[in-house]
DNA sequence: TATTGTTATACTCTATAACTATA
DNA sequence: TATAGTTATAGAGTATAACAATA
């Protein structure tokens, strides 16, 4: 019966997207206790990611234009994280680069995530996995043909 | 193994983030169409499950300070989605209360959030749908054993 | 001429604190 | 005295547009 279906599929969406609200929430939550905000952690993450950055790079890596990225490393600079090094090349560019803290939190925020995952994931047998992890496939699978823009994906 | 178990946690870690992430955006990309913020329409869509509601209410439900709402209210009137009308039993209140235009956009963002449930999961065989929602409970279920708060568990 | 990042300006979301009107 | 909502003030994120210095 086609009714009961989306009562179901409505009731599916719901689920996802309290689990999206929690998962926000919660990292919004733990992250202020580093003194960090959710877009200046993502530079964070970005950079840990790639070594000292132009400005530029940051701004297509978070998607933001780079007037934002200004405003971002302005905080990350006055509240001790980063950085801006001369590029050694182009003198237009600075190279955002960590500071021993920066370095430090950033260490801190990929142990936690690590930590996260196994307390997530680390009670399930290896079938309960396979079944989680391959329903995570096909809702991202699903997602991008119906043309929704996954991360990571520029 | 417990080192490839990590490695496929924190991969499935992954997945679920740039899910969320994903679905913020599109909601976020979607809403401005309307002329909606995420903040605006999370307040629209208490409204329509609650009607006409005092600023108070609004402001436990979104998880907000009351000046919070202040602003969202003012902004939700000044673009014509809503109205202040007189508390009928206590005159420091006001019942925030849809306009016309603000029941036709919560009705469409109803309607949509139906159809998106049935182009994400309507391709799914029934066994196919429960592995899915199963697995939603799962993490659902996990997420609050670890701590975290679900949205509508106040 | 194109690119990097800035200043200028504006809008939104949110918070705390002090205050008004009403209960 | 307590409550509903406001004004005052402040910090953060983001956008567009105009501009500087450099490539």
């Amino acid at each position: 019966m086609a009714k009961q279906s989306e009562t179901e599929w409505a009731a599916a969406l719901g689920k996802l997207l309290a689990l999206t609200i929690a998962l926000n929430a919660d990292m919004a939550g733990a992250l202020a206790k580093d003194g960090l905000t959710e877009a200046r952690t993502q530079l964070l993450w970005e950079l840990g990611m790639r070594g000292p950055s132009p400005q530029k790079d940051l701004a297509a890596a978070l998607g933001v234009t780079p007037r934002a990225i200004t405003s971002l490393v302005d905080g990350l600079v006055e509240t001790g994280f980063v950085t801006r090094q001369p590029h050694p090349s182009d003198r237009r560019a600075s190279l955002v680069t960590f500071t021993a803290k920066g370095k430090r939190v950033v260490s801190k925020l990929q142990r936690q995530q690590k930590e996260f995952a196994a307390a997530l994931f680390g009670d399930l047998s290896g079938p309960q996995f396979t079944k989680i992890d391959s329903s995570l496939d096909y809702l991202l699978t699903r997602l991008q043909e119906l043309g929704l823009e996954l991360p990571g994906s520029s």
